[in-house]
DNA sequence: GTCATGGTTGACGTATACGTCAATTCGGGG
DNA sequence: CCCCGAATTGACGTATACGTCAACCATGAC
């Protein structure tokens, strides 16, 4: 099965991203298609990475952190001193996206509690206008 | 009871900002101390805005988005027409943030999974170092 | 007085993340 | 052969979010 790869053109109607961009990531290193002559055949792992890559933007996260985070994912030679490695940057890099989670809710309550109160207040100025 | 105001020097110790950043976020219109003769003097509001441009950070906004999510934090003259933009943009504002929340779930549960693999494969090459 | 501390306003510099445009190439279609 | 569409490599431009530095003012310590 020889492995279906996408042109530029397709990743970027696929992933809604301009050629600049991709080719940006892939000087950042993020993002490394197979090159045949010059032009370029992204994989499924450039896909996978991709979706990793714009989610993590959606985050918050910059490239370099990106990049890291990619590393991560890979695991590599498999030499249990890098799955260690690996492992330790997974567990650091889940506690940091935990706790993000629960910054977020509670952003979420304070706004629904907010949400509430101009309720309230519509309800008030409804009757007053009403009455 | 006179606000309890904090100066730039203070603020910036409070939040862990630097005061150009303070000063940039004034021009963008995201705070909007007091000011006796030049100085600048943070009030409660001042601060509780810091607290959301900061968060607001760390989720991935813009300046220029979080400059528009404090202006919806902010109730003006209590016009019904004003509330209830205030209430559509809120809630508008609130399905953003939930989705943002799924999807981080999502991000943990897939992070979580590959925590996992990599613990498996670490118990093998574990298994074959120590037979 | 002067010196340190803390604040002020420009103004220019910088890192990130691309946008944009020019010049070129390459594989077909007519 | 010429042209089109899709791709390529520079190279310069731009928006965002500040950093950094110069030059200045005010206040209290000594």
């Amino acid at each position: 099965m020889t492995e279906q790869t996408y042109t530029i053109g397709e990743m970027c109607r696929a992933f809604d991203v301009t050629p600049r961009a991709l080719r940006f990531y892939e000087q950042k290193e993020l993002l490394k298609p197979i090159r045949e002559g010059q032009h370029r055949h992204y994989t499924a792992r450039d896909r996978a990475r991709l979706k990793l890559i714009l989610r993590g933007k959606r985050f918050g996260f910059s490239l370099a952190e990106i990049r890291e985070l990619l590393e991560l994912y890979y695991v590599g030679d498999g030499q249990v001193t890098q799955l260690s490695a690996t492992l330790d940057a997974a567990e650091k890099h889940h506690v940091e996206l935990v706790e993000k989670r629960e910054e977020l809710t509670s952003a979420i309550a304070e706004l629904e509690e907010h949400i509430a109160l101009v309720k309230r207040l519509l309800a008030e100025k409804g009757h007053r206008a009403a009455g």
